[in-house]
DNA sequence: AGCGCAGTGTAGCGCAGGTTACAGACGGTT
DNA sequence: AACCGTCTGTAACCTGCGCTACACTGCGCT
């Protein structure tokens, strides 16, 4: 990681400190185009970064928060494809950047972000000459791969009370509470509030949770991993 | 496409043709090294390709054919991710390749396939050195990303029989006749073959196909391709 | 011809989870 | 304190679909 000072150019709010980027063994010039080019946008949680259709035109890097990209169903109840934290790349960005492709989904902040954008032809063109540039587009693609062939594969393994483990276990800070409220979790799994509240509930008759006003305790954490495995 | 006549290595069955492979703007060394390196498999069609957790050391290119990826859930029952077809990349070969990873699904030849093997040296270095090969990954990568997020959200938003009218149509030959045990077709869709037997025997009675022991005719396909959309 | 396997047809049961409909409960605002 | 919007708790109902169980029917093989 190398560290860059970028001014902010058209953010839509102003963020103004120093971050961490992925391009490790940029060449100097490369470098300095990539400051001169980076445009920064930040967004507070919950805001919308890109809705689907919308054409992309650059390489989105999340230098801070969190980004999540997620479909709409036909019922209005939206799915969670997957997350972007910060240091990742927002692939599909980059995919319609080659593919000339419109973008396929939503995307929204989940925390405060800020997000860093190089521009198409800028990226085409350290694609071609920066072996840096080269690697992070394989690595930030495969992962995402592998990210949703996981995902795919969860949603077809997996009942909803042990993805609704998993997302807690997950979602939780340094003292075990997750501060979500019940109707934004099942938007996250792709289902409805009254079924998650009710799984809640189940989980807290047994004492692994205590649920609150846009907060859940989780207390046995163990027993809530071993549900996220099949069969579990 | 260039022209290559690559020798089978150590095929499983012999297949002495020529075939396309997406190697365009090759210089002349890089392609007498993928002529000189090329490991050719033939498969025949139901034959196990690749299993979960096998290290995989080299991009495949299915030269001619269909692979099936797809995952086994608990149960049992499989679950397709996506489809190669001749003149494309497996995607997660070049992935683990990068990312030194084991593969996470199983590859099956669906119809008598034939797989290029590039070794991963080699592939490494032409991917430094060949902008066709940097293309070739990324567009392979990018194209695999969309399948997998297209497969993702059909699944949250699409009911087994949109999906299923969506498979029918997907492999219907030239005169609309499916040649699939209902069996496989469950398999493909991740379901149960009694449930795709109580689906196909209400298309049937509706009059939109008709069965017989496997295969299946497609009658009204303008029906089955209004299903496949959210909602019909 | 007859056997047997592979595939299809059908019916019934049960469960996960989506839907509908309310009834509180918490917390911020005036 | 009163109010109101947001969030949670709960119960009843219904649908999709997975699972069990078994009968039937092409089709190849001896």
């Amino acid at each position: 990681m190398i560290r860059l000072a970028v001014p902010a150019r058209r953010a839509v709010r102003r963020a103004g400190f120093t971050v961490d980027l992925p391009l490790t063994r940029l060449s100097e010039a490369a470098r300095l185009r990539v400051e001169q080019q980076l445009q920064r946008y930040a967004f507070r949680a919950g805001a919308p970064v890109v809705h689907r259709g919308q054409t992309v035109n650059g390489a989105y890097l999340v230098l801070k928060g969190r980004l999540r990209v997620y479909t709409v169903k036909p019922s209005g109840a939206e799915a969670t494809l997957y997350h972007l934290t910060a240091g990742e790349t927002c692939i599909l960005a980059i995919n319609a950047l080659f593919n000339d492709l419109l973008y396929p989904a939503w995307v929204e902040a989940e925390a405060d972000t800020v997000v860093g954008i190089i521009p198409g032809g800028l990226y085409r063109n350290l694609f071609q000459a920066e072996e840096a540039i080269q690697d992070l587009t394989v690595k930030s693609l495969s992962t995402l791969v592998f990210r949703l062939m996981d995902e795919l594969e969860q949603v077809h393994s997996l009942r909803l009370d042990q993805r609704l483990s998993a997302h807690l276990l997950e979602r939780a800070n340094g003292q075990g509470v997750v501060t979500e409220t019940q109707a934004r979790i099942a938007g996250q799994l792709g289902s409805s509030r009254e079924v998650v509240a009710r799984i809640l509930a189940d989980m807290a008759s047994r004492g692994w949770i205590e649920t609150g006003r846009g907060r859940i305790r989780l207390v046995d954490t163990t027993r809530l991993a071993q549900m996220t495995r099949p069969g579990g």
